[in-house]
DNA sequence: TGCCTGGCTATGGATTCTCATAGCCAGAAG
DNA sequence: CTTCTGGCTATGAGAATCCATAGCCAGGCA
């Protein structure tokens, strides 16, 4: 990775606004992540969450609560006849975002951490079958490597970067439309 | 998502080899992310990973052995005129493959987490100065969301990923060159 | 009315993670 | 040899996270 501009001196600066120390203590926690991979798998219900990740149902109650009070999941009641009213947790914009975290740690864990049985969970594109990989790429379509990638100072949007500097709640919804760049934003399909 | 074959009765099976679970309980503590992070920022010294990321150098040195240990960074000794023999910590392949998970993080939480002022790093191609996104897709280039992820049982097999887990060195997603590109391997558009 | 059940909460204790402080050790300096 | 310094380790306290075990509450059911 190079350091541009004000960053070049490391011990210039210091990684206090970091965005993914912000992002690990916010849904960095175990169980957080692991309710996250059920709400993608789809499940939605407060005992399914916790018998399908093996978590207490307190533990599940507290993470739930933290992962709606931070915009991931929201809670909508339903009903089903002849029982009573409950609530369920349904992804939000913000909490598919969080897919990429997601698959890149199931994809490095598939990679380096199962044995010789293999990886339990084999991921494809529905579409096309064809196994899913989690890239670091630019906006030209070119895949990085490590010292390929280029940390320059941040701060307000410029036109070029694809995506709502603003954060909370500017859904990326259909394609923000946010920056000019004309890349960057859903695929075709 | 969609369960397919074995996996399509949710309660008909358990997480419990789930990668994302093995990845995350080996390198998901904030120390080890953020220790991780500096890494890729070029960082190799026992102080300076301390003083950089901000943490005890006993955290530091506690982090910085089960990383070892884990493969993800190598001890390598280093003199310095007039020194002794000190110890670096350099990125294996094995650690570097975590970069779409830490930046994939880095990404959500500059989406997400960063208030006005804005990300405080921003990411760019080297090469071609465009903005680094992490991406899910496909072999085939499509990119994809939550309900295009296919899951269906795992197992042995599959050349292309079924790395083993004391891999280390293998493979590093066949791209090498990457740049040949002109369309090969990104994401359609 | 009273009991039962599914959904959620509360409490206590064991682990794990982190900080703060102090200590150890191999050379360099004197 | 003694002292100093950079690099790393050890120890104990506090916070966060987790598990296990109750407990509560709304509504269905008898």
């Amino acid at each position: 990775m190079r350091l541009e501009g004000a960053l070049a001196d490391r011990d210039a600066w210091t990684a206090d606004r970091c965005s993914l120390d912000r992002a690990v203590q916010a849904v960095g926690s175990r169980s957080a992540l692991l309710l996250m991979r059920e709400a993608f798998y789809g499940t939605r219900r407060f005992d399914d969450f916790a018998r399908r990740v093996g978590i207490t149902e307190a533990v599940t109650a507290s993470r739930l609560r933290e992962l709606v009070a931070a915009g991931l999941l929201e809670r909508h009641p339903y009903r089903e006849p002849g029982r009573r009213t409950r609530q369920e947790y349904v992804l939000t914009e913000r909490g598919r975002d969080l897919l990429p975290v997601a698959l890149a740690f199931m994809r490095w864990g598939d990679r380096h951490l199962s044995g010789p049985e293999g990886p339990p969970v084999r991921l494809t594109h529905h579409g096309c079958g064809a196994p899913v990989q989690v890239h670091v790429c630019c906006d030209a379509g070119h895949e990085l490597a490590v010292d390929e990638v280029a940390a320059a100072p941040g701060g307000r949007d410029r036109p070029e970067d694809g995506d709502d500097g603003d954060g909370r709640g500017a859904d990326t919804g259909g394609n923000g439309g946010a920056g000019g760049d004309g890349g960057g934003e859903r695929p075709a399909r």
